[in-house]
DNA sequence: GCAACTTTGTGCGTGCCTTCACAAGCGACT
DNA sequence: AGTCGCTTGTGAAGGCACGCACAAAGTTGC
């Protein structure tokens, strides 16, 4: 849905800043989860081979993966856990702490307000906004609902560089119109609205309708495969990679 | 993510059902919503013009979607909204309803109990599960939640063909098990774990933590290539289709 | 110190997706 | 009826990403 950029200046790649594909991006975000969850039972190495299984990624792309942000692997080793981590972190920029601004905190907005995992991963929800009278004023974890027109002053005030859109439809268009102008230039919008922007702003959109409407697909594609009695087997995931981490409760 | 499959065999391809790319797919999703509200505005045919610059989508990667699905276009006049509709819900397996259960009625699961983007769009949720005794038997927007262990015998009673986990990491590949066995073959994921699963088993996962890490890498790019002094002005979104809908709120 | 084994890093072929550009088709106007 | 303008549908080219397979590099055992 966002768009593949034809990224990187010749500059930035001087400096630790390379191009690295959208794609890897949002798989090195997996792995970082991984190696914290694998840290935690105690491992101080990975192989690409383990680390893959666990992630359901191909090694060699894993491998390529972090290569784009440096080699940090021991051959005949693996990776260093705690170096790998802190590696990940810089490029993703968890060194810094984000500050994060929620728009509209109804049905939606109020469970993402409330999820631990956004402050327990360097994502304090910072600012909570909306334009119900019922609902500006009222406390959510610690943090005060302050009334949309605040934005501009307090997204300033706080710092805030990412901003949530969890409107209804209609609302988000605006929502984001206030967020751009108050400086913010990444937003994840969960409004299920294509949003105009200026094109230095990155904006990530998470469509709940459209990922049950695609696995709705799925479902009637499977359907009409067996009432032609066709083949057509699925294999969608590939990876039966067991290996390690069984995980029950 | 999800991978995409080989799809598609001789067969399927005699039946209306085609081999449609993953990206394709989820595009047609987000064209259904649009056209939806077009016609809400009166409007009775779109040009692959217009239906592009309201999703923000190449006109002519818009037009080889719709291809996909068949021709329904009149050349010098576009297509006709209300047949079009048609046609999509068809192929996305809309024109039958899809029972949807929920596992896992926590902070996240809860909101998306209650949110009305699913069963207004013929995702009706049809089952609510966790284990927290405290909210077995509670009812939310009419469905009384049920304790886990009873996934198979309702899921097969209702009909259940989609199960969304809203559970702790922990908890989800357990939970996914469950529904597998139940005869469910679609999965949408929130938990932040890799499910493992049969290959015939479609799952999408939507990791929340993972899209602001993505969001966070580019306010880092953004913040050491300002660092830098270099030129590498915004360019990370390709995405000027500003084209012809202006669409303010 | 040498050999055998393990694991990383990457060049390269392959296939999918995107995008351009244009011919074919349809309606409107004269 | 003929012409003109507009829009679809698609062939072909380009780009990106994936994954194989192998060389380079490090470790372990003798």
């Amino acid at each position: 849905m966002t768009k593949p950029p034809q990224a990187g200046s010749e500059d930035a790649a001087a400096a630790g800043l390379r191009a690295i594909p959208e794609a890897s991006v949002a798989r090195l975000a997996l792995y970082l989860r991984m190696l914290g969850e694998l840290a935690e039972q105690g491992a101080e190495t990975v192989s690409s081979d383990e680390l893959a299984g666990v992630t359901g990624v191909n090694p060699a792309k894993l491998r390529k993966d972090l290569s784009y942000i440096g080699s940090y692997g021991i051959r005949g080793v693996g990776y260093e856990i705690s170096a790998l981590v802190r590696q990940l972190e810089r490029t993703l920029g968890l060194d810094h702490l984000q500050a994060v601004a929620l728009v509209g905190v109804g049905n939606l907005g109020h469970a993402l307000a409330g999820y631990s995992g956004f402050g327990g991963r360097g994502f304090p929800v910072t600012a909570l906004f909306d334009v119900d009278p019922d609902l500006v004023g009222i406390h959510i974890n610690g943090i005060i609902v302050e009334h949309v027109q605040a934005i501009p002053q307090i997204c300033a005030e706080r710092g805030v560089t990412i901003g949530m859109i969890a409107t209804p439809g209609p609302a988000a268009q605006g929502v984001c119109d206030l967020l751009v102008g108050s400086g913010v230039r990444c937003i994840l919008n969960f409004a299920p609205v294509v949003l105009q922007a200026p094109p230095e702003v990155e904006i990530r959109k998470v469509d709940l309708a459209v990922e049950l409407q695609i696995l709705a697909f799925h479902v009637a594609r499977r359907r009409l495969a067996q009432q032609d009695g066709a083949v057509l087997d699925g294999q969608v995931n590939g990876h039966a990679t067991n290996g390690s981490g069984g995980m029950l409760t």
